[in-house]
DNA sequence: AATTTGTTTTACCAATTGGTAAAAACCCTA
DNA sequence: TAGGGTTTTTACCAATTGGTAAAACAAATT
C-alpha cells in the first residue's frame, strides 16, 4: 500500500488550523470567528487556511467532528462494567470531569452548537451521540430489572449527569467568581466530582447496597 | 415628577428590538448576529434601529440586562422559606425549571455570555448575580448548622442545581433528540423536576428527615 | 399656521466578510 | 538541472459589516 505522502509542515499546519480554530470556536461560536482570526491565529494568509479547508463551514464541521471523538471517549464507560453500577457511574462521572478539565475548549464547542439547536451537526448527533446514549440508558434499565439499582429515569439522569459534569468547562467563568478564585483547580473538581457522585448514588443505589450513604466526609 | 412621554410607537418598537434581537443572540450569539438580521427581523431599517440603540455592542447590553433581570427574579426562592430546607429547594427547582420552560431564549443568552467567558458583562455578573449566590449560599449554611440538612458544599450543590435545570433550554434540542419527540412538553419538565428533587433531597435532608426518600413512583 | 420636537429614510463610508484565479515559490525525484 | 507536483502568495471580488451625516417626514406645542 503506497503511503498517503503528506509533508510533514503540511500535517503540522493543518493540525494548528484545527487547533487555532477550536479555541476561538469555542469561545465566540461559528458566527463570531472569521477566517482570518483562526488564519492569523498561526501566522497563515486566509487564503492559505483555504487551501486546506475549502470553506469556513467545511472548517468547523472538522473542528466538530474532532471535538465529538473526544466527547464520545469519555462516554463508554457504563458499558465497561456492566455487572458493577456503582462503579460504573463513578467511573462516567470521573470521566466526564476530566474531559471537562482536559477539554474545556471541546466542550465548549459543542455546548455551542447545541445551543444554537445543532444547525449543522444535527444529522451527525442524531447518528453518533444518541445511538450511544440509548445504549447507556439500556444498560441503565437492565440494572433496575436485575435488581442491582432503582428504577429511575435513565434519559433524564444521563441529562443530569452531561449538565452537572459538562458545566465545569462551559460555565467556568461563572463557577470561578462563585468560588472566588481565577480558575478552577484539582480540588474544586475533586469536590465537584464528590457532591456529583454522591447524590447520584444516594439516589441510584439500592437502600441495603454495601457502599450506600457513606460518601460524606 | 413629569413624566417622561415615550409615544406608544416608540415604545412598541424597542420592545419589539429587544425581543428579536434577544431570539437572534440566543441562537447565534453575539458575533453571529448583524444589525441588519435583527432590523429585518422586526421589519424596519439597520439605521432606524440605530436610532433607538446607538451601537450593536448598546444593543446587546440591554438584552443582556433584561436577561439578568428575569434570571435573578427566578432565584430567590432560597429567601423565601428561611426555615423549610425542603420545601425551598422543592420551590428553587421548580422555578428555576419553570424558567428554563417559559424563557429559554434568556436562558440561551446567557449560557453564551458565560460560555464566551462574559468578556462584556462579567462586571454585571460580579455584581448582580454573585451576591445573589453567596446569600443563598449562605442560608444553605445557615441549615447546616441549626441541623436542619446535612452539611454540602452550597457552592457546588448551587452550581448542580443551575445546571440540571438550564440544560433544559439550552440543550432542548439533543435532550429532544434523547426522548425522541420533537420538542419538550410539559411531562419531560415533570419528569426532569422529580428526579433533581428526589437526588438533591436525598442528598441534604437528614436521614431521619419525614419526606426522606420515598419521593419514587 | 408656524415651530419645535421626535422619528424615519436616503445616501454614504471604510473595513471586513467568505471566496476565486492565477501566478509564484518550493520541494522532491528522475 | 529540469520537470512535476505541492504549497504559498499576490491580486482580486462582490457582499456584508457597524456606523455617520443629513435630509425628509411626522407629531405635538405654541
Amino acid at each position: 500500500m503506497k503511503p498517503v505522502k503528506v509533508s510533514i509542515a503540511r500535517e503540522k499546519l493543518e493540525q494548528d488550523i484545527l487547533a487555532a480554530a477550536k479555541r476561538l470556536f469555542a469561545q465566540r461560536g461559528f458566527g463570531g470567528v472569521s477566517l482570518d482570526h483562526v488564519a492569523k491565529a498561526v501566522g497563515a494568509s486566509k487564503q492559505n487556511l483555504l487551501y486546506y479547508f475549502p470553506s469556513k463551514e467545511a472548517l468547523y464541521r472538522r473542528v466538530l467532528h474532532g471535538v465529538l471523538d473526544v466527547w464520545l471517549s469519555y462516554m463508554d464507560a457504563l458499558s465497561q462494567r456492566p455487572d458493577d453500577p456503582e462503579q460504573a457511574l463513578r467511573d462516567y462521572i470521573a470521566g466526564k470531569l476530566r474531559f471537562s478539565r482536559e477539554h474545556p475548549d471541546d466542550s465548549r464547542v459543542y455546548a455551542n452548537e447545541v445551543i444554537s439547536g445543532a444547525p449543522i451537526f444535527a444529522a451527525e448527533i442524531a447518528e453518533r451521540v444518541i445511538p450511544s446514549v440509548q445504549a447507556d440508558v439500556a444498560i441503565f434499565n437492565r440494572w433496575a430489572e436485575r435488581g442491582l439499582c432503582r428504577q429511575v429515569d435513565g434519559r433524564h439522569l444521563m441529562v443530569l449527569l452531561w449538565a452537572s459534569t459538562q458545566v465545569y468547562a462551559d460555565w467556568s467563568s461563572q463557577i470561578s467568581l462563585v468560588l472566588g478564585k481565577k480558575e478552577l483547580d484539582e480540588a474544586d473538581f475533586a469536590a465537584a466530582e464528590a457532591l456529583i457522585v454522591d447524590m447520584v448514588l444516594r439516589t441510584v443505589l439500592l437502600p441495603g447496597s454495601p457502599n450506600h450513604g457513606d460518601s460524606t466526609p
